[in-house]
DNA sequence: AAAATATTCAACCAACTAGTTGACAATTGT
DNA sequence: ACAATTGTCAACTAGTTGGTTGAATATTTT
């Protein structure tokens, strides 16, 4: 079961809010990485890396599995989904905006 | 012209990250509001909702326009614009996953 | 068995956040 | 002119966040 209540999305956005997570989400996105192997591009402790994967792995947005002493990460593109069912709902307004910016020019040309 | 970068993008969703914030849009989504109207549902004091106003001013999400002594606040749909594009570049992954799923499930007919 | 590797944990620090209260500024009503 | 209303600002507090370092744990290699 999806877990769908507000402290998930509230984990979900914060987790999403940091560039470096963000940036890490954008890798995994491309393959598996080991921690170590997330952490190399960074200036910051493998420690602190750690802590990243952590926040996003309590939004669930990366799973980890471990392969003897090493801890594969995986991208897990399903946690996105309440957050985009969010934003889908509130874009309704923005398309509306448009359909009636839309109507007022149509009704300009008459 | 629209901010994209970075820092817009962690604006946004840190301004998302807080269910306070979360309902005050979609009371704004329905209608807009002073900040008073905006403040009255809630038991925290009318300076703390006006920072949480800020907060989403500062990402876009709201704009305010002074009308005498009071404040209209407006949502504004365009600022998750750049959030649902980002949302929806990862969630390819999610309908690649259910595709490949598919695929999977297709090819244990044969 | 000992050394190296991969990762987390615990304690700490600085910066930020979400809330408070009280004072202030601007506007409107009497 | 005076009082009431609307909202922000400044200073403060408690809790959280993102980073550090050093120790601890689990596993693999030699």
């Amino acid at each position: 079961m999806v877990e769908n209540n507000d402290k998930h999305l509230d984990a979900t956005f914060s987790a999403l809010s940091d560039p470096t997570r963000r940036a890490i989400l954008s890798r995994l996105a491309l393959t598996d990485l080991t921690v170590t192997e997330i952490a190399e591009p960074y200036e910051m402790s493998l420690a602190a890396v750690s802590k990243h994967i952590g926040v996003l792995a309590r939004a669930k947005l990366v799973s980890q599995h471990k392969e003897g002493r090493i801890r594969r990460c995986k991208f897990e593109p399903a946690a996105l989904n309440a957050v985009a069912d969010w934003i889908e709902y509130y874009q309704r307004f923005w398309q509306e905006n448009l359909q009636s910016l839309e109507n007022y020019v149509e009704k300009l040309k008459d």
